[in-house]
DNA sequence: CACTCTATATTGTCAGTGTCAATATTGAGT
DNA sequence: ACTCAATATTGACACTGACAATATAGAGTG
């Protein structure tokens, strides 16, 4: 799907723009943050005029779009790498708690991704970053699954405890990386925090009390 | 604190330009959103010329800064009254479960102050800002201090616990915002799937089996 | 090989924007 | 009546997103 080749020459014909800019428009993201981006700052870094972009982006909008589409497949990816690093008798329950911590941790280590991916897009505009973010859930959903067939969250209601996850995990980075929570909470190394937080939830994921 | 005149006139000096900008900021923050809002079209449409702002604002972020703040002190009084719509012996998981969707409703019904709150602003900078957010985090932390007051949280963990709900109810309102989330939860009404997700977290607020 | 055709990149242009500097207006206090 | 500081205006500049017209190159065809 994307162009094969990986060097970029001072030829006319770039051949891997699109794939670079959207590295480097990653790049600025991080070092710059989103409101600071701009296509043109872009262009120059890139070394291609200044409209060349919009040959693979109708707008700017469509390049932080692709951003989004990626940071979704990469964070797709991520936890269920996290997850599937498991011996096979591993209690389900340690298995959650090492997705929400890569959750979390991917944030804090994707800061540029984070700042596109919860935007809102029009969906019939940008059907590829529709389809991401729908596998990403689908990937936690089905990790919430096999909460359910170990007998840890309530049957039948698997969509329902996989958007609260979410939720809660977005959350989560969202308070965190604001920073504007007090100094009891500063202190903690976010490794802890994190562990805490989700430590928290998973009461609520623990069997009735019907059950040993 | 606030100057007292309310209608401007067509003098020179306008006298209530400070609490108009944020006033009329905010509904076109409502109609376009953040990234389409500019000084320069607010001005106009003030009725003021396109350098006005600069009198009662350094910046455009000193704008969005106030009004984040005041997005942080309406929505510590509107979970305060909801909390506060109570009978004396009302039990606290309901009044718990008023709060949580009194937070997320009011999201929904103040996009436009949601869209600036939860940016990053330097603390030493707007430290107005900074203490509007405290203090909606003391809100929040009281209103879970009677919940172990009810004996329904575990002592002497009160901010983790408000952390975690804020992160919760603040994840809940973006999740669902962005309308990322697949049919089967578009179906329901707002107000069910609040209902839903708080009731799945404050499982893990009852006391433990050990109490009835 | 020559030739076309299309994807790709460039140059030129324009209205809008944020922000600085210099200037004008006003009203409150002496 | 006069001064002065707060407030608003006008003018200017570089930068931005986006459109239009033009240039270039490389792949496919004869």
């Amino acid at each position: 799907m994307w162009s094969v080749s990986i060097s970029h020459d001072k030829s006319y014909h770039h051949g891997n723009l699109r794939t670079v800019l959207i590295e480097v428009g990653i790049a600025m993201l991080q070092e710059e943050g989103v409101e600071a981006l701009s296509l043109r700052m872009l262009a120059k870094r890139v070394g291609v005029s200044h409209n060349a972009p919009y040959m693979h982006f109708a707008d700017k909008e469509a390049l932080l779009a692709a951003i989004a589409e990626q940071g979704f497949l990469l964070l797709a990816d991520h936890i269920q790498s996290a997850l599937e690093l498991t011996t096979p008798d591993e209690d389900w329950l340690v298995r959650f708690h090492r997705g929400c911590r890569a959750y979390v941790m991917f944030m804090f280590e994707h800061k540029a991704h984070a700042q596109v991916m919860f935007h809102y897009y029009d969906s019939a505009k940008y059907p590829d970053l529709s389809r991401a973010s729908a596998n990403t859930l689908y990937v936690l959903e089905s990790w919430i699954q096999q909460g359910q067939a170990a007998g840890y969250v309530t049957p039948g209601e698997s969509r329902r405890w996989t958007t609260l996850t979410w939720s809660l995990l977005h959350g989560i980075f969202v308070i965190l990386n604001t920073k504007r929570t007090l100094p009891p909470l500063g202190d903690k190394p976010l490794d802890t925090l994190i562990h805490d937080h989700v430590s928290s939830l998973y009461l609520g994921l623990k069997p009735r009390p019907d059950e040993p």
